[in-house]
DNA sequence: AAGACTATCTATAACTT
DNA sequence: TAAGTTATAGATAGTCT
């Protein structure tokens, strides 16, 4: 790319690639936070050097997200309790509904205190798992339950305002802020859908 | 860039955001490629667009990772398993293969036939879940593991080594190829660890 | 070996069709 | 409106320190 054109192979030179490593990706870094910021896409990059050492960008919602799942987990689980009443109509999901918040439950705890006790083995399968099962899910926002996008969205939107008035009424200590920004104008979607990661659920819920 | 400088911030208007964002993706990707190719990087790049639209891209070991997920949870459970003699020397070990096997038997499940059913909510707290885990696994790995990489993969290894002689003796339906390459000359590794995302475990055991 | 330099290559914003 | 062109900004390979 400068003084000279080069393949796009592995450097063998062990010193060369460690050089190029550090330089090519702060660029990728940065260019990934130029598209987030340009046409406001949400990004998550993973990178791991052949020394196994771990880099990351995300866009700033999916941060978010993640950095703040532990103070959510009490409002999830509040959300999945029928006292609240905000069970979903169809029985099916209220059965998944439950078993969802014993599986996470088990799944937070293994990951919790114990996962320091874990060996090699257990943490790389336990992580392709987690990896596959993200692919999964991904995968199934994007198609099978586009369609069911907008008529969802609607109906979560009415659960949230019965939380919101709850809590209201109760034991809130967080701000709930804004729920969905409904604004037609923003709903150029050539694609058919108007799926957001972590932006469609701005409270986590 | 070119034509003139611009600033990073939002495109105001949705046609050129759109071009752009094709343009600038198309390029992230090229760049995200080269350094895995030229550094021996494991990369993983997912970005939605602002209409939703999901573009990823996984360095080849993580992609067949993935992808060979199916067809390795049957070994997987196998590991899990007793009487295959693998559990590990110390005894709250074992008690976490158990646990781990029991609950992901059951996210398995959940994510499996049952995903169709979810809605919305679950979808995105499970995606949440999942994204959260496997930082924290990514984290534990690279931080609190490292110490103790190498005596495990060789600990692994003997497991291995025990489960191929076992499979060649019974059940085995899938080729197992080699295990850990152990040439001393690929382990230039400075930062005093050679943990690595779906090389470790080739054959994803 | 970690940073600065810079000539050159690549990516791309604006333009064109 | 999408695809192709081009002039320029930005990234970076090799070099020097």
């Amino acid at each position: 790319m400068t003084r000279r054109k080069i393949q796009i192979k592995k450097i063998d030179n062990t010193t060369a690639r460690q050089v190029t490593f550090s330089k090519r990706r702060r660029g990728l870094f940065k260019k990934a936070q130029e598209l987030s910021t340009l046409c406001d896409a949400e990004i998550a990059l993973v990178v791991f050097s052949a020394t196994g050492k771990l880099f990351e960008y995300t866009s700033s919602s999916v941060q978010q997200v993640i950095e703040r799942h532990g103070l959510l987990s009490s409002n999830f689980d509040k959300l999945n309790q029928p006292s609240l009443e905000l069970q979903l109509e169809s029985s099916t999901s209220a059965a998944l509904s439950k078993e969802i918040a014993e599986n996470t439950h088990e799944l937070r705890k293994l990951m919790g205190e114990e996962l320091q006790e874990l060996n090699m083995k257990e943490l790389h399968e336990l992580e392709k798992l987690l990896a596959s099962g993200l692919k999964r899910v991904r995968d199934a926002k994007g198609s099978q339950l586009m369609q069911e996008n907008k008529r969802l969205k609607q109906m979560a939107n009415q659960q949230i305002q019965t939380l919101e008035l709850e809590l209201e009424q109760g034991q809130s200590s967080e701000p709930i802020g804004d729920f969905i920004h409904s604004d037609p104008s923003q709903d150029h979607d050539s694609s058919g859908t108007s799926l957001k990661l972590g932006l469609a659920f701005p409270n986590g819920i």
